[in-house]
DNA sequence: CACTGTGAATGAGTTCACAGCT
DNA sequence: AGCTGTGAACTCATTCACAGTG
């Protein structure tokens, strides 16, 4: 999504004491090009003055808006191994309006204990949890066969978006958003890429194969 | 990248004892259409056999090679915070042929502790690390405003590819693949979509905007 | 005869280029 | 004069549909 990087680039200016910009600027600073910076702003309905650009702290809010970074998200982490602890204290999700309410686990040795300022609780309460916490987002940080059955436990429970580190794919229930962040397929990824630059220095007759994970 | 997506269903149906496949049901098995999955492969030069399917073992090496996972990858976390410690110990990692050989930090108190097998040594050293341990994958878990210059000196110490977790834009040096991974923008994404699934109910006038990351 | 490999058709997303405001 | 908003051209990826083959 191209909103989250004009955003990350208004607010850079914003703190730099930059009040207005042109779709050339802030296409530099976010990577791509002005024209469909451009596009991707008029779709959203923003307006910027011809002959002008734009005013930075405006179109910072708005795109906050439509990204629904004016409301509050309430985070469950599932999962309470290493990954899952790290996550619970990622600080960019806090300045983001994301904010971790609870914490499973179905290790019983894990259960109870504390994490920052929460306390691991059973993965077996997950209903409970999601409806006393009202959480509307969630993340998985657990093994990969584990994902799937949580995916339709979090949706009968009425969760509608998940983001989940399992390295596993999944078949989501109708209405419900689920990413996936799969890090050993990152690394595989890159090590494609460093095997095809090495043997054959530039496009070999292997182009495409969707680069997006 | 499908590949690496085909490799985890044949891998699967290995172990599940299945010797032939077809690609309609590694289409199924990958999420994909069985159409793009002919192409991909007829594109890496595999050999299918016509009216009969694919041999499952075959073919998984076959992609296991072109991925370089039949080669050992030497990894550098740079970060030894939380998210670092927690990559450092992932599971999913050695396995696929990923081994993290080193671990930096700039925090002095970091410095000198032991993370699992590692002792997270001072991210000065980075250029001799890199030397010393062979190292051909970094992976940077710092903040921000770190990661660009790090993406430099590990361009300079000859390192080709780089995962980055830190939120910020990098330009990548000449021949240095950079792969990021922004956890803050993919909650923002979920919650992206959450925000116009429930106001507009399916398809408002906002759709493309680059759903990846 | 079932299933692969692939040219041709479609479609999505990006870039170009310029008309239209301010 | 300068910069946005946008139709039209283009590029790249996906899907269709079928000829070719074991």
């Amino acid at each position: 999504m191209r909103l989250t990087q004009y955003l990350r680039a208004l607010n850079a200016l914003d703190t730099q004491g930059v009040e207005r910009t042109s779709s050339g600027v802030l296409a530099e600073a976010a990577g791509v090009n002005p024209a469909i910076l451009r596009k991707d702003l008029s779709l959203l309905g923003s307006y910027g003055t011809r002959g002008v650009g734009y005013v930075v702290r405006e179109l910072a809010d708005h795109i906050s808006r439509t990204l629904g970074l004016d409301q509050d998200w309430r985070v469950l982490i599932v999962g309470a191994g290493n990954l899952g602890r790290a996550l619970s204290g990622y600080a960019g999700f806090r300045s983001r309006g994301f904010h971790v309410k609870a914490m499973l686990d179905s290790d019983p040795d894990l259960v109870g204990h504390r994490v920052g300022e929460l306390v691991v609780r059973d993965a077996a309460e997950l209903g409970a949890v999601v409806t006393e916490q009202q959480i509307n987002i969630a993340v998985l940080a657990v093994p990969g066969a584990a994902a799937q059955p949580l995916v339709d436990q979090l949706a009968d429970a009425g969760v509608k978006s998940i983001l989940s580190f399992a390295p596993h794919v999944i078949r989501a229930p109708r209405g419900v958003e689920v990413r996936r962040v799969d890090l050993s397929t990152e690394l595989q990824i890159l090590a494609y890429h460093a095997v095809r630059n090495d043997l054959e220095t530039g496009q070999g007759p292997l182009s495409g194969l969707g680069t997006e994970a």
